[in-house]
RNA sequence: CGGGGCGUAGCACAGUCCGGUUAGUGUACCUGGUUUGGGACCAGGGGGUCGCAGGUUCGAAUCCUGCCGCCCCGACCA
């Protein structure tokens, strides 16, 4: 492990590819655009699977499977939708290799051609809509609330770890209801489920709101997000909930019997959190020495570096270690003994503040003579000597306070860089200048919203849900506007 | 697919312009010893088809031709 990362204020992406890479989060496979999750980065993306699938089932939801392959025609037969995703659809073609006679190695054989084309799913509306079809007749069959968790490809011209590569694993609710309104209220369930996940979990701030039409997904009525702000002032986009109104119903034929025995279609919702979350949180909170970790997320929360001479002495720590984490086990907190002698302490603690674990304890000879034991924090690298007998209690209660801390930390960086403007002059100069979130009026139409997106690459993030209605002039067109809505440069 | 850059040890790079001992440095790795409260030190050691294929030459990492791969900037997107 070689020493200092690139910082942040130097080269943000370098400073975040270096990151994922050294802290052993994740790499570059031999498939263009494809990643290899590494072990500690598979660990959080577990901890974040854990707990979204238990908001999931807490809301009445059931896990399912899906096929990975599409047959084209499901696809082609839900218009926006085929067109949204037409252009970065990987494509089975042959199920059969051969010996190639003439180079060596092997050959698709082109006896072995598909009659129908298999898609690999870029997401899977389609080939769950056509299952339900046939799951669904009354209105007792309803509301039918499936989650799946897998992997989906989408063939990205240019890919970052986590960020955006051609394969990545989410998970993507789909529910069918009987009326609009509890469609509607799903979605919107759904988006509340993300809000708190991400801001209580992740400890990262997020503006809701609903998508323009722009970037509204393909074949859904309305788009219902959640938008981070990095440290670099860009927007990512952490999660969404679709409201499909009864577009899928239609295109796949799914009706069912009203109490009142009418034959209707059904209402549909869809929504995803993906791999992608991995890079909001990295570059949400970490720093110039490597990852910082929110407790809630953290696979490893509190690590022991034992500090020692002679081998007694790290018996007679070991003993007290003993102690520490058997109390730290029964509060239900994740700890770690690092008693490797390859190791000195100097570089365990470089390694530690690299993979982000929230907080140290080192226990050293002068800790042995006065029962005490040093306690350091990740996020604000303080350290504090703390009574032996009391450092369980301390530290079940320091988690909980770095938890918020790193979440108002993150939440001031996001107040300081957010701007309400009212003239498309101040508008480019903040985008040049200091980056971040813009409020401005916009006239609503699709065609300001390109002409600005060309001219300062700032998109409309989302028009946010919680804002009040306010008269103004939109900033480009100077037409009538009744609504703020959130820019920002978008990863 | 356009424009730029780069392929030399696990990783990061020097050497290439101007061809010439046995291809080098840092780091990582292995062995031994001394160390251990912020990435230890000393000594010894292993590891290379210099991206691939041709060509020029007495001689190629170095010059020429072709190909392949990767990265960055654009067009496209979660």
């Amino acid at each position: 492990m070689s020493k200092g990362l690139p910082s942040r204020s130097e080269d943000y992406s370098l400073w975040y590819n270096e990151l994922v890479k050294r802290a052993g989060l994740a790499e570059n496979s031999p498939v263009r655009g494809c990643m290899v999750i590494k072990p500690y980065g598979f660990a959080i993306w577990e901890k974040m699977q854990q707990t979204l699938d238990k908001m999931f089932k807490d809301t009445g939801h059931s896990n399912a499977y899906f096929p990975l392959f599409i047959p084209k025609s499901f696809f082609s037969k839900e218009a926006d939708h085929v067109e949204g995703f037409a252009k970065e659809c990987a494509v089975v073609t042959h199920y059969r290799l051969k010996n190639d006679e003439e180079n060596g190695g092997v050959t698709v054989d082109p006896e072995a051609k598909l009659e129908e084309e298999l898609i690999v799913r870029p997401t899977s509306e389609t080939v769950i809509w056509d299952s339900y079809k046939n799951w669904i007749q009354s209105y007792r069959d309803l509301p039918l609330l499936i989650n799946q968790w897998a992997n989906v490809v989408r063939w990205e011209m240019r890919t970052r770890l986590f960020l955006r590569t051609a394969e990545f694993l989410w998970q993507e609710g789909h529910t069918a209801h009987a009326t609009k309104d509890e469609a509607i209220k799903e979605t919107e369930q759904m988006l509340e489920v993300y809000g708190d996940f991400v801001e209580n979990f992740m400890a990262v701030p997020v503006i809701k709101g609903t998508k323009t039409e722009n970037e509204r997904f393909a074949g859904a009525v309305e788009t219902y997000c959640i938008e981070a702000m990095m440290q670099d002032g860009r927007a990512l986009q952490a999660g969404t909930s679709h409201f499909l109104g009864q577009n899928f119903a239609k295109a796949f034929d799914v009706k069912f019997a009203t109490k009142e025995g009418k034959e209707e279609f059904v209402w549909g919702t869809s929504w995803g959190v993906s791999t992608r979350l991995m890079g909001a949180l990295i570059m949400a909170h970490s720093d110039d020495q490597g990852l910082v970790l929110p407790p809630n997320l953290a696979p490893t929360q509190v690590v022991i570096v034992p500090i020692y001479k002679r081998d007694e002495e790290l018996a007679n720590i070991s003993e007290a270690a003993k102690e520490i984490i058997d109390g730290l086990k029964a509060k239900g907190i994740s700890v770690q003994f690092d008693d490797r002698d390859t190791h000195k302490p100097g570089w365990k603690f470089a390694e530690y503040e690299l993979k982000g674990v929230p907080v140290r304890i080192a226990i050293g000879p002068r800790d042995m003579e006065n029962g005490t034991v040093e306690v350091a924090r990740r996020d604000t690298k303080e350290k504090q000597t703390v009574n032996r007998d009391a450092v369980v209690d301390h530290i079940g209660s320091l988690l909980d306070v770095m938890q918020k801390s790193i979440f108002e930390k993150a939440a001031t960086f996001r107040n300081e860089n957010t701007h309400t403007v009212d003239t498309y002059e101040e508008f480019k100069e903040i985008l040049e200048t200091r980056p971040g979130f813009i409020y401005a009026h916009w006239d609503g139409t699709s065609e300001t919203e390109e002409k600005i997106k060309t001219e300062t690459k700032a998109t409309i993030r989302c028009i946010p849900l919680n804002s009040s209605p306010e008269e103004g002039k939109c900033i480009y067109s100077g037409k009538p506007s009744k609504q703020r809505v959130l820019f920002a440069k978008a990863y």
